[in-house]
DNA sequence: GTGAAAGCGCTAACAA
DNA sequence: TTGTTAGCGCTTTCAC
């Protein structure tokens, strides 16, 4: 823990290149209107200093700050016990990368969070954010909303009063839903249940939306309430086992969830496909490729999501004059899915 | 995407209580030795306009930024496939968050990035980092050590030079391998076969002399080479089998290794642990809990590393003036692992 | 095309 | 205890 060094100014780097401070300034930023030779004493000087900007001067002064923050509120077990939220850091790096910007991480341990980062957004550190993994009643989006600051969701946001004018990036989970299931029927299953999501979020709702699509009014005792855990998997399995024994396949929220579903199904002696069809969704590879048999899965592209989020916020921060109305960039994008095949169904 | 409002400054809550900007500052910044009622009004005239501290202009003259990189140098694949790195950051972000101190997030995809990273930390935009995963031949601590950042490492670094001055968190690996194996030894067996990490990490070597420890002098035809994955631990369990056919007991070096190799085992129709009984390390508790049968294991408390790891730094941050020599606080922290017993051995 | 100078919002001497 | 003042390192008009 060595104190750092005395770090070399602009002014440094203006007067070993014999120019001012202004003229080097505009070509450690990009050097447009300066004139060649000035501009290459001025970078050499640079690299000889080991010059880096000092980001903090910067921003006093641009108000940009070159980093936005990545909100993800949820409880503390599921996160990161599921792959997810990794993959789509994953994504948001690169793309931060790619434009220089800096990914502030805040993670939210429960209510008392939310307003520490509500402070914090409101604070101005950050340029913008992006958001996870909210609930039906976060009371997150309330205080982003005040805090003013640019923001893309990651998931469709489900409180009442619609999407308008919100940007958010997410998969067709109605859709994906609906292949798996339209999959399972496909195979000769009649009596298709499912397992769902946690309802408080869009993604399960939306995948409980898309099953219903194609099975119509289905029998209540072939839904059976679950909150995407491995856990909640097996509760939910035996529930719809004990309700509805003849039933011939499950399709699942998750492949967590599906997970937990293949076991008590192997428990009871259950032969799987033969006996139940089991579909999951997500196809986050170590479940989905490591269970016994591997899972037949709905696939969303997780880093892809992270990725376009990243980017949409980015794209909404380049347009320094955002006028209203001549505001023709997509708020939202859904992403496909795509089913993919293994052993289970 | 709505343009952030113009924040009120310092002044601005000068101006409304009635004092000096000096004053305003102080109250701010903890209030000593500001008379009461003084106090109070500033704190009022913040309250009403909302004010919030610009992180940038304060940044600039204290050049202190509050914030800490986590860099997390691992090759996309592994990062977050394994819900280690997320546990530990749990445990870094709540200590950061408990320090008023921000979390930048530092994912590398490969060699380009190290320089980026190397720069970014050379920078100074923060007060120090938190590096995990280093491989033996990564350039990455020797680019940290010339960007003079106080620095904490996430498990033992690895370099030659020895670990004198470095500041780490680690488990005892070597320890917890080895009550692993006398666990083994304990039930009877006798021919216990190692699944080793990537061995280019020092928790795979500690744990690899662990179990020599505890074995002797093994027939290298019980030990396997492997990479932490499932893949790598199914891959060397088949040639565990095939080298060393008689073999009763393995001990993998991790748990998602493990589950490869259990895979295996019931693949050829071994029993575990009639057969052969098996052990795991990490106790990460989604893969452990979740194997067929659940995985006896070694527990190691990832969230508190990460947790220590941010302490540790912190401190060091602290001691404002890091006089040489007068130094005290701990350099490096190894934590106790558990055997957590369950039904694989 | 280039430089001089103002000033972003804040903290920290120093004076009062 | 409080206020005055200088200046952190940078970008950005505005003259030249």
């Amino acid at each position: 823990m060595t104190e750092t060094a005395p770090r070399p100014t602009l002014e440094a780097v203006a007067a070993r290149a014999g120019v001012s401070r202004a003229t080097a300034s505009r070509v450690v930023n990009g050097g447009d209107g300066v004139r060649r030779p000035l501009a290459e004493r001025v970078l050499q000087a640079v690299e000889e200093l080991g010059y880096v900007p000092n980001q903090a001067a910067r921003s006093l002064v641009t108000k940009r700050h070159d980093a936005v923050a990545v909100v993800i509120a949820e409880p503390e077990t599921r996160v990161f016990a599921d792959p997810f939220f990794g993959l789509q850091l994953r994504g948001i790096s690169k793309e931060l990368t790619a434009h220089d910007t800096q990914l502030v991480l805040l993670l939210t341990e429960g209510r008392d969070d939310h307003a520490r980062v509500g402070r914090y957004l409101a604070g101005g550190h950050v340029d913008g954010a992006l958001v996870f993994s909210l609930h039906l009643d976060d009371p997150l989006p309330g205080l982003i909303q005040r805090a003013g600051v640019p923001t893309v969701f990651g998931g469709r946001p489900g409180w009442s009063d619609g999407t308008h004018g919100i940007a958010y990036v997410d998969s067709d989970n109605r859709g994906g839903a609906r292949e798996a299931v339209r999959h399972l029927a496909g195979l000769g299953r009649t009596r298709i249940g499912h397992i769902t999501g946690a309802l408080d979020q869009t993604s399960a709702a939306d995948r409980l939306d898309g099953y219903r699509d194609v099975v119509g009014d289905a029998d209540p005792r072939l839904i059976a309430e679950s909150d995407f855990t491995p856990a909640g998997g097996e509760r939910a399995m035996r529930e719809l086992l004990e309700n509805r024994p003849g039933l011939d396949a499950v399709f699942a929220a998750n492949d967590l969830t599906a997970s937990g579903a293949l076991r008590v199904l192997r428990e009871r002696g259950l032969r799987v496909p033969e006996d139940v069809a089991v579909v999951g969704f997500d196809d986050m590879l170590p479940v989905a490729e490591q269970t016994d048999p591997p899972l037949t899965t709905v696939r969303q592209n997780i880093e892809e999501m992270g990725r376009l989020m990243a980017r949409l916020l980015l794209r909404g921060l380049d347009r320094d004059d955002p006028e209203e109305g001549a505001d023709d960039t997509p708020r939202s994008i859904v992403l496909p899915t795509t089913l993919v095949r293994r052993a289970s169904a």
